[in-house]
DNA sequence: GTGCCTTCATTGCATATGTAATGAACCGGA
DNA sequence: TCCGGTTCATTACATATGCAATGAAGGCAC
């Protein structure tokens, strides 16, 4: 088996350079990490939004998510409060400086996703999406 | 916009996830990183070959070659020498515990991979195998 | 051959990251 | 109300990583 061929190395392999172009992007332009886009892009959609909800619909754990919205706090991008419900939490919501920061860099980033995927057809383009939605769901529930 | 339906978002989520099944098997099983397993997968494909070529293969860059690398040798599972035509390079080949720890791991790997693509129908692999190569050309080469 | 530029691998160092430890807050039962 | 167990965020610490600096080796002009 040659590795270039091997299906989880394609795959990788695709996804790593696709990020690595959005990453130039967000990161490069804007001075975000990772964490901090897609943190900052579900504090953005949403009025305000606990701790426990960004780790579980970012795949980031506990750490992660309290490091990255403390530099999101530092630079002025997030507010972060207590609950009075339950003072273990944390509530962000965005601030205006967010906001706009959010918004230039999310037409920036679309762009740059819409210039590579673009190079597709739109049957190629359809068959990716039916393709990852596919293998999002076997990841979840494999056979055996 | 949401989070979850961005398409670069859902490409790093399912590939990150696809990627942790595998790390699980030849990491926690095996005791290799990641950047360890390919630079095996490659020198057990080749009967010897150099750093240059590993680096361009696995695109790893030279520190993260020479670390993994030492590391390899370490364990014992590959040989590093330096050519007479160019000392500047490395040599890398197997050894036999390298072989057959690469056989098991490998046998293990392609087992865990294939449950989860096996989760999925033949036209499911199909579009998902189509569409990763279109968006790999797209990658490397842009609408503008 | 000698000097100078380029191309390698490796090393050093500053920063990032993952994991375990800590401590605050909550909850339920006695 | 008090105590023990649980669930959080944060901190500490050890390790990994990325990037610049180093030094060996090669190649070319003279």
């Amino acid at each position: 088996m040659q590795l270039e061929s091997f299906f989880p190395y394609r795959l990788a392999v695709v996804a790593e350079a696709f990020s690595r172009q959005l990453v130039e992007v967000y990161g490069h332009d804007h001075g975000l990490t990772r964490e901090e886009w897609r943190l900052l892009f579900l504090i953005e959609g949403a009025e305000e939004i606990n701790s426990l909800e960004l780790a579980r619909r970012t795949t980031l754990d506990k750490v992660q998510v309290s490091r990255a919205t403390q530099r999101l706090e530092d630079k002025g991008l997030i507010l972060r409060s207590i609950p009075a419900e339950d003072r273990r939490l944390r509530l962000y919501t965005i601030t205006p400086l967010g906001r706009s920061t959010f918004a230039r860099a999310f037409s920036q980033v679309e762009a740059r996703a819409n210039a590579i995927l673009g190079a597709m057809t739109e049957a190629e383009r359809a068959a990716l999406d039916q393709g990852l939605a596919a293998l999002h769901r076997a990841v979840a529930n494999p056979a055996i």
